[in-house]
DNA sequence: GTATCCTACAACCATATGGTTGTAGATCAG
DNA sequence: CTGATCTACAACCATATGGTTGTAGGATAC
C-alpha cells in the first residue's frame, strides 16, 4: 500500500479523485504519459484500495477511499510513537541516581 | 522515500534503530536473508534520510532519524486535508440556500 | 446499422528491485 | 605479523516496475 503511494504520479491522482470523481480518460488527460500508462497506475491504486471505480454508462469514475489512506497514516505514525517512547526511557534514564555509562548496542 | 518505507524488512529496521542505535551486522542478524541484502536495505534507508550511520571502530551504528520519518507521515496528511477540504465545501453547498440551477432568464 | 469514445488487457522493452555469492579494505585480538 | 570480524562493493539472477503500442469489447452518438 505503501508503495502504491511511493510514486508521484500515483499520489497526484489519490489528490485528485479525493476531491471528486474523475474518470480514467479525464485523469489521463492530466499527464503526459499514455492512457495505458495511466489506466496501470489506477489499477494500482485500486488493488491497495487507495481508490474505487463506479462504472457510469461507458465511463468509470474514480473516487478516493480516504479509509484507506488513514490507515497508511497511521502506519507511520507508529514510527513516531516508538520514537516517543524511546525518548520516555530516556527520561527515566537520566532521572535515575545514578548511571555511569549508558551502553546502546547489543555485543552478544 | 514511502518507497524506502513500502518494504516490510525495512520498516522492521526503522523500528529498531528507532529505539537505538545497531551495528549493521546485529541488524542482519535478526532477518534470514544475507548481510549483504539487509546492508542493501540499510542504504536505501539511508539514501532516503530514514537513517543515519556512525562509525565506532569497525563498526557502522546505524539510528533512526525521525524528522524523515515525519516528513513521511506530514505527506500523508495531507491526503486527509484534502479530503477535510471537499466535506467543508459539500456542507457549504448543501447549506446553501438556494441551488445554483443553470437557469438564467427570469421571467418576471 | 456505422462511427466514435472509454476502457480493459496483452505483449513488449528498459530499468530497478530484492536477493545471492564473491572479493577486498579496515579494524581489532592474539 | 596472522587471523577473525565488520563493512563495502561488484557481478549476477529472477522478478517487478513504469512506460510504450496494439487489439478488442462495451456504450453512446449519428
Amino acid at each position: 500500500m505503501l508503495h502504491a503511494l511511493a510514486d508521484s504520479t500515483r499520489r497526484d491522482i489519490v489528490t485528485h479523485v479525493l476531491q471528486g470523481e474523475h474518470s480514467v480518460s479525464s485523469l489521463a488527460r492530466r499527464y503526459p504519459m499514455s492512457f495505458a500508462a495511466v489506466q496501470k497506475h489506477v489499477a494500482i491504486l485500486e488493488r491497495a484500495d487507495l481508490v474505487r471505480k463506479r462504472r457510469q454508462g461507458r465511463e468509470q469514475l474514480v473516487s478516493g477511499n480516504i479509509a484507506a489512506v488513514r490507515d497508511a497514516t497511521a502506519l507511520l505514525s507508529q514510527f513516531e510513537e516508538i520514537w516517543r517512547a524511546r525518548i520516555d526511557r530516556m527520561g527515566e534514564i537520566l532521572a535515575e541516581p545514578d548511571h555511569p555509562e549508558p551502553n546502546q548496542g547489543d555485543p552478544t
